[in-house]
DNA sequence: CGCCCTGTTGACTTACGTCAAAACTAGTGG
DNA sequence: CCACTAGTTTTGACGTAAGTCAACAGGGCG
């Protein structure tokens, strides 16, 4: 039987009353902090969690939508597709992140979101945030910032999709993963779960997953990296920054993160 | 001697000076119009325009930035380097456009910035912003929104260069900015002028500019684009849309754009 | 057990990169 | 007006990374 709350340890944390729902928002990063009435505002606006299994599309694109979406567990992929049905992955979303806080402005997407692992996910309505907007203009700055961490990686995914081979796309891709999962308490940088395939990844970087096998097995021969079922682990974290070019500052990550 | 003020036409426009810096900020998108005290505010906080000669860098990656950058005349890109400084573009900006509005909740830039032709760009400071956002909700969520339509951009990007083989890419590029020009009345969304030579191409295209020579000519054996000296022409717009798999709804022009 | 999904491997094709030379263009100065 | 230069663009020959097609191997699950 499909039961995520057991594999998002779901249970344990909501049985708790008390946890909350943008305990991972903007966490790690610049060292940014929400003021109390801030992270009241945000709470008292989102609804309650609610779960979806993995590969179900949350949201299509072009829909009008009045609301926006926080990723409070689990994994999304915001997905674009070509003609042929081929998916490229444009964004890949963490617990914390807004998946679609730009449908505010922008009322719809251009993109499907869908749940790449069980996932759960609160909402909050548009007319709330309108209300933030007008009340709380540092939040609204936080809000808006959080978007253009977003477009942020977007441009680098432009600049390893257009200046990267293959190995060096998926390198860095997971240095990128490592180092945002860490932020987040998930993993060490070194090591971390990521429940997805070698069509996810090959979706992520422009390529077949028949080349996507081959780079995994040759970036595993040499040592550099691990892909096991849903555990990727950085062999030669030095190494795979350096053949993905990878240099996080894009990130914003506060100071102290651990970087291996 | 170069004279950057003739080849913009700006001493004929800026000689009446009456003539509104933001005059195509956010012009043909959504049919968006800003308030009056909205359009002042943003004129009072933004510089009399400066002048740039054509590949000058205007703002350095890593660089802190105290200031946005609003382009008034002439066209910017923004550029990411890879180890052996090849050169990837991540956007293109045109007159009306805030090349670096994002720096301000951000505070650096993961980029270059730099002028392609001969530029006139004004600044506005983030004290001034800051101020805006405090007092205009409204006008504030109209910056946000110019910021998410880069991200917007830039999602396409990922997927020109992801899913479209070379042919694709450059139709898709030439579709993109047809379309943007003749929404702030450059062109007819035909036709349009575009100092950018084969190089600047191959650099926002993921290609080399051997590669994007013989693109081009395949597109003008085949009678889709002419790309000569600074102009460039959509000979058959249908089929360019089509091998780009170009679709404008990103774009969140508004509804009477023309769109041969 | 048998099915479906994901990953692996091999043989072959192709788009694009690389290197290098030549043609063309525009600007500069005699 | 022509010669000189520097920056583009074009063309050719050749190499290589990645795509395609197809068969097969493993694993998890009903």
């Amino acid at each position: 039987m499909y039961s995520p709350h057991s594999r998002l340890g779901w249970n344990r944390r909501a049985r708790g009353g008390d946890e909350l729902k943008t305990e991972n928002f903007l966490r790690g990063r610049r060292g940014i902090q929400l003021a109390v009435p801030e992270r009241q505002a945000l709470e008292l606006g989102l609804s309650e969690p609610r779960l979806a299994p993995a590969r179900q599309t949350l949201i299509r694109r072009g829909e009008n939508v009045s609301q926006s979406t926080l990723l409070v567990a689990g994994y999304v992929g915001r997905y674009m597709e070509d003609r042929e049905g081929e998916r490229q992955l444009v964004a890949l979303h963490l617990p914390g992140d807004f998946v679609d806080l730009h449908a505010f402005p922008l009322q719809h997407l251009d993109h499907d979101v869908v749940a790449i692992s069980d996932v759960a996910v609160a909402t909050i309505s548009h007319a709330a945030l309108t209300a933030i907007t007008a009340e709380l203009p540092h939040l609204t700055r936080m809000l808006w910032f959080s978007t253009l961490l977003d477009a942020a990686m977007h441009r680098e995914w432009i600049f390893r999709l257009g200046r990267l081979d293959g190995p060096g796309r998926v390198a860095h891709l997971m240095c990128e993963t490592a180092l945002r999962l860490a932020a987040i308490g998930i993993g060490d940088g070194r090591e971390f779960p990521l429940p997805i395939n070698q069509g996810d990844i090959a979706a992520a970087c422009g390529l077949t997953n028949v080349h996507v096998s081959r780079v995994l097995k040759s970036l595993r021969d040499t040592n550099l990296l691990a892909v096991q079922g849903n555990q990727v682990t950085l062999l030669d974290p030095a190494a795979l920054r350096r053949i993905g070019e990878f240099d996080p500052q894009y990130l914003y990550l506060h100071d102290g993160v651990s970087t291996p």
